[in-house]
DNA sequence: CACATGGCTGCAATCGATTACATAAAGACT
DNA sequence: AGTCTTTATGTAATCGATTGCAGCCATGTG
């Protein structure tokens, strides 16, 4: 019986009408007479048909899938852009493929290929390290206005990107530590070459020095995005002979880091150093001390890249391809940060 | 030129060979000549050919894709098993699909649909909450062999699944407590109706009946697997009259919950009382105090699914379908456990 | 009444790859 | 030389849906 899924002839057979008028039903309703929509419409259910999207696919020469590309699928930062993405993606009909970088890269694919092969319609890319090849094979490819960046980005390719406000957030960091009195402030940045860290330790530099207290050549390190490198900064900084008052960390895993490492050495958070972090991660309201922070709304984001790239897919043309839409970014003070001590 | 992109019949007429040998080439090298396989994949670089999947699944009636899907994607606790999955599935020249369970019922659609139009030829489940109608059509699909449950399980679903030792776990958790003293251990337990809530917590009451020490009513309490379920725990437990020395939490984020605001009472931990987690997330070294807790390797347990996956999929056989995989767990002593306070 | 118009519908080509079957060529053996 | 295998290749049907085009019918108009 329904041994085998119907396909369309079956329910044109059984609605008694040509497989023409069956796939008009189901994709453009209002092109058939409402007496022929309904006998297909009930063919459709008592047949249990669904339509078979590679033969769609193929015919359509669209696959009605995205595809979001990370850098790190491991990390769980992208947990909630990627949350974000797919509230978008799913009621607008498409489906979701996510890729690592490394993984495609190894098994001897490449990220262009999945437009050439039909694979996606579109991307979400979250790989700011991408190299310009890659890029540039992009731009090849007749799908380029389907390409859109998020949360990191490549610097000088002409690619749409949506971003959180890393600048400004930076800024809002030395600011609230500058008004609590800090004028020496240390920056923790992320690994080297990537664009957040850049754009966060480079706005960080600016501020200092904006408000005449540039920091020190080794107040100003870098390693990653994570505990480890919170901890060997604060081992750095407790080896200093001048210390800094006040530590702004490119990440809140990076706060974590140095502050536990500090309390374990009998440093005080905030009485002898104030820490701040950035992203607002779920944990932060919860640790001991609540850490100050900038939220980055992470759902948001992915949701804004989401519709981004719909919006470009309807409209045919090519848009502007070097537009940045920044999502709000806001301090949140909490009980890392204090008055500096007298 | 190659603005289009090439198609196997123009591959065919570069290399002077009929289109069969280019796809044999391509999907099964042993069945051309040397002499013909070397032309073709010469054409095939001359062209930049690369073989239209939708055509490719139209005709093999296979996608190539399989399907995760989850009850929360923005849940980071989900991130390394995806990347655990990944790591198995690209090399095996598979992509993944994603989707969030509620976003799928919301637009309308049904999980088995990604079956029936073709969009996966397998599924890797992590949502132990689906319907008995939804396992049921799923039992009905002629691809019912390739399911794997990841994580979670559905109780009585006759899918094989991948776990983690979360009974043994839970007695391990128990047992080191007992150890150090403790008789009068509480239970933080996930939300009410979870497969791993239940396991854990039959598992905790098994393990402290069988020590002697079957702990007070109140003792037991459930939430959710996050930190305000920790948090709110803490607040039950203070205003006890007769309180624990010991917890054992669901998972590490109710530890941290309740940790924080232990300590924001003014409770010791582990002075006062000790805590035991459930999972060793990245943070749970780093926090202060460092966090005794069961590991779980959750790169390992999305490996694990993707392989037994695949490998119901390579022989077509349907295998045992109550095949239950239990990955390893350990304890995992640090500083928020000590000795019983005399 | 003849003809134009517009709304529906069906026919059949098409998307691009895979593969069953047929055929040809090249040994292998009697 | 004749027959039988074996190996390599080509021909053409096929997967299932979409859609340009043509035809049909009912209605409107001069």
């Amino acid at each position: 019986m329904d041994q085998k899924t119907a396909k369309i002839q079956d329910v044109a057979r059984v609605a008694g009408v040509s497989t023409a008028s069956v796939s008009r039903t189901l994709s453009n309703p209002d092109l058939v007479a409402e007496k022929t929509r309904n006998a297909v419409l009930e063919a459709v259910k008592a047949t249990g048909y669904r339509v078979n999207r590679a033969a769609r696919s193929l015919r359509t020469q669209r696959s009605n899938t995205i595809l979001a590309l990370l850098p790190d699928l491991g990390n769980p930062f992208f947990s909630q852009i990627l949350q974000g993405i797919v509230s978008v993606l799913t009621p607008a009909g498409y489906s979701l493929l996510v890729a690592e970088t490394k993984q495609i890269v190894a098994t001897g694919d490449t990220v262009p290929s999945y437009f050439d092969d039909g694979r996606a319609d579109g991307m979400i890319v979250m790989d700011g390290s991408l190299g310009a090849e890659t890029i540039e094979a992009l731009h090849a490819t007749p799908q380029d206005h389907a390409v859109v960046f998020a949360c990191e980005w490549v610097n000088g390719a002409a690619f749409p990107s949506v971003r959180s406000g890393n600048r400004r957030g930076a800024e809002a960091a030395v600011q609230h530590l500058y008004d609590l009195g800090h004028r020496h402030i240390a920056h923790v940045a992320g690994p080297e070459g990537n664009v957040l860290t850049e754009a966060r330790r480079d706005a960080f530099v600016e501020a200092t020095n904006r408000l005449g207290c540039a920091p020190r050549l080794e107040w100003v390190m870098a390693g990653a995005f994570n505990l480890n490198a919170g901890r060997e900064a604060a081992r750095d900084l407790l080896a200093l002979a001048h210390r800094p008052t006040a530590v702004f960390c490119a990440s809140d895993e990076i706060a974590y880091g140095l502050i536990s490492e500090l309390r374990r050495n009998k440093v005080d958070v905030p009485g002898e150093i104030s820490v701040v972090g950035f992203d607002d991660i779920e944990l932060s309201e919860h640790y001991v001390p609540a850490l100050t922070t900038m939220r980055q709304d992470r759902l948001l984001l992915g949701r804004r890249a989401a519709e981004m790239l719909m919006e470009r897919m309807r409209s045919k043309q090519a848009g502007d391809m070097r537009e940045i839409l920044v999502t709000p970014i806001e301090l949140v003070a909490r009980d890392s940060t204090g008055p500096v001590a007298t």
